[in-house]
DNA sequence: ACAGGAGTCAAAG
DNA sequence: CTTTGACTCCTGT
């Protein structure tokens, strides 16, 4: 199955099976018809902060990526980590992270926008501002569920 | 075998 | 503060 959700300016393209997992992510100018899961719209509209019960297809890969996207999953929505720090328990290099990050197909469900560089947000494709949209929205949207149950930090 | 990358750090200008 | 170089290592060709 396949489709497209507004985000801004632009489109996310997403394609899934019966399974929930999810084989592609892409940023579009243009809308594709037909639709998205429920837990990916409300995760873009900020109404919902976990896209269970979706998997990305390079969950199970047994490759260097594939270590580096499993760490990069388990960083808490709204919080960002940098290239050096998820090199570190990966177990490789901060430019190799960069790398996975590059090739992921499964950019939101797989948050590469919570890698951040040192100094600075780093890179993002197919444009720099999606990353900060993500990070605005995250960070909003925490900010907001914390202060409903005062569990401000 | 080789070039290059969504990085980092230290040293120098 | 900006630029440069060394370092690192995985991937595609």
């Amino acid at each position: 199955m396949e489709g497209s959700i507004r985000f801004g300016l632009w489109f996310v393209y997403i394609s899934w099976n019966l399974d929930n997992v999810v084989s592609k992510i892409r940023f579009v100018k243009q809308s594709v018809p037909g639709p998205v899961p429920v837990s990916f719209s409300q995760y873009l509209a900020g109404k919902k902060t976990s896209l269970s019960p979706l998997k990305s297809i390079h969950e199970t890969d047994e490759t260097t990526f594939g270590q580096i996207y499993r760490q990069v999953l388990k960083i808490p929505y709204g919080e960002t980590r940098t290239y050096g720090e998820i090199a570190k328990i990966a177990g490789t290099v901060p430019r190799v992270v960069g790398m996975a990050m590059k090739r992921n197909m499964t950019p939101i469900l797989i948050p590469c926008h919570r890698v951040v560089a040192i100094k600075g947000l780093g890179g993002y494709s197919p444009d720099i501002s999606i990353k900060k949209d993500l990070l605005d929205l995250e960070a909003r949207i925490r900010k907001k569920n914390s202060a409903a149950k005062f569990q401000d930090d």
